[in-house]
This record gives structure tokens, C-alpha cells and sequence, in this order.
DNA sequence: GACCAGGCACATC
DNA sequence: GATGTGCATGGT
């Protein structure tokens, strides 16, 4: 390849002092907000481009109706279901999926989810994956949040604070923003649970589509 | 009233 | 493989 032709590799982000700035900035974020596993599950579906706000209404809604077990919310009309989750938006989407979630779980480990989790981690994201629905963020979410595997969660907030400071290469895919945390931070569950969270905070405070870079605890500025 | 939110599947090129 | 589109409520 001729030099002028070749992609100029990103600055490699410093991302244990990163951390370190938004530990200090937020302080702990205590996720995920969820009772139990199944909740957790349920709450990753309806949290899909969707603010937690209003997924809260939801759960409390699956709450009162008693169908936070996967027995449970799987015998739910599909209909009934989506009605109970409208606050969530894409409410009928989010039904079908979180009927395809529980259809798997009864088939395949009849409802159970300790039999579920103890998939390997490489079993229980292409399980996960599988499932009509989910998603990678999705079922990495849930692989670190609800099954507690060491399985770094990147979101649409961890894209953009990348991008905006030049540390992700164009067009990077998933599975290569979740190595680069990865490959270059200690395997652990409560940092990256912690570092997601953190990530997340950050980016609903400054790193938004209009970014509020002036008192953002990284420093950045745009333009550049 | 416009913009945005803790994505995903599917169609099309 | 990349890009565009539908899905929907509620807060700012």
C-alpha cells in the first residue's frame, strides 16, 4: 500500500486514566438498576434506544403484574404484553422480542436460568445472540450485568466520545471497540460494569450529538 | 415543536 | 460490506 493511500491509525485512547477521570468526575453509578438477572434481561431489551426514564415506568408496570420470571412474562398475551410496556416505546417491537427471549429460555433450559447461565461466555453471548431481538450491546449487557461475565459493554455513547477524540479508527466495528477496552484493561467484571456506567453518565451529560464539551471532566474541546 | 434516547432487523445497492 | 429505514414514547 502506498503511504498516501493508508488510513492514518487512531491515537491509542488512555483509557485507565480515562477511567480514573470519570470515577472522580460521577463517582460510583451502582448499575445496573435492576432486582434480579431476569430483570436485568428485561430492562436491556427495553432500554434499546430508549431512555431509562421511560423504561422505568415499564418494569414497575411488569412488577406489579407479577411477570418478572421468564415463566411468567412467557405466558403473557403478546398483545397484553406490549400494552404493559408502552411507556418503553417501540412497545410492540420490544413484545415480540422479549417473547422471543423467553420462548428461547423455555426451550432451551426450560425457564430456568441457572441452567442458562452456565453457558461458557463464548455459549452465552452466541445463545444470546441468537435470539431474535438481542443484539451485541444487548447481550453484552446482559452477559456483564445480569450473568456477571467479564464482557465489555459498547454502546452509542462509547462511539462517540471515541470519535470525538480520535482514538477509534473510522467504521470500527463492534467486536473491535469492545477488544480495544479489552485487550488493553485488566479482565474484570466490576471495572468494566463500572466503566460502561461511567461512560454512559458521561455521555448523557456532555457527549451528545450537540456536545457540552465546557466543563466536560475529559477536557475536550470541539472544534479542534 | 424539534431533538434525543443505554439498538436491532431488514431491504437495497 | 455499507447505508437507509421503520419502530414510538416521554423528557428537555
Amino acid at each position: 500500500m502506498r503511504m498516501k493511500e493508508r488510513k492514518r491509525n487512531p491515537a491509542s485512547p488512555p483509557l485507565r486514566a480515562v477511567y480514573a477521570e470519570l470515577f472522580a468526575a460521577f463517582g460510583p453509578q451502582k448499575w445496573w438498576p435492576g432486582r434480579t438477572r431476569f430483570e436485568v434481561m428485561v430492562g436491556a431489551v427495553l432500554t434499546q434506544n430508549t431512555a431509562w426514564t421511560n423504561v422505568e415506568k415499564a418494569i414497575r408496570r411488569l412488577r406489579r403484574e407479577r411477570v418478572l420470571q421468564p415463566q411468567a412474562l412467557h405466558a403473557v398475551e403478546t398483545a397484553t404484553l406490549a400494552e404493559w410496556i408502552r411507556p418503553a416505546g417501540y412497545f410492540r417491537l420490544k413484545a415480540d422480542r422479549l417473547k422471543s427471549l423467553t420462548t428461547a429460555l423455555m426451550r432451551d433450559f426450560d425457564g430456568n436460568l441457572n441452567r442458562c447461565f452456565k453457558l461458557s461466555d463464548e455459549d452465552l453471548r452466541a445463545w444470546l445472540l441468537a435470539v431474535k431481538g438481542i443484539g451485541p450491546e444487548t447481550a453484552d449487557s446482559i452477559l456483564l450485568y445480569a450473568a456477571g461475565r467479564a464482557q465489555f459493554v459498547v454502546d452509542a455513547y462509547t462511539r462517540r466520545v471515541l470519535e470525538r477524540h480520535d482514538w477509534l479508527a473510522a467504521h470500527a466495528s463492534y467486536d473491535e471497540v469492545a477488544r480495544l477496552f479489552m485487550e488493553n484493561l485488566p479482565r474484570d467484571v466490576a471495572l468494566y460494569n463500572e466503566y460502561h456506567a461511567l461512560i454512559v453518565q458521561l455521555g448523557k451529560t456532555y457527549c451528545r450529538p450537540q456536545p457540552r464539551c465546557a466543563s466536560c471532566p475529559l477536557r475536550h474541546r470541539l472544534p479542534r
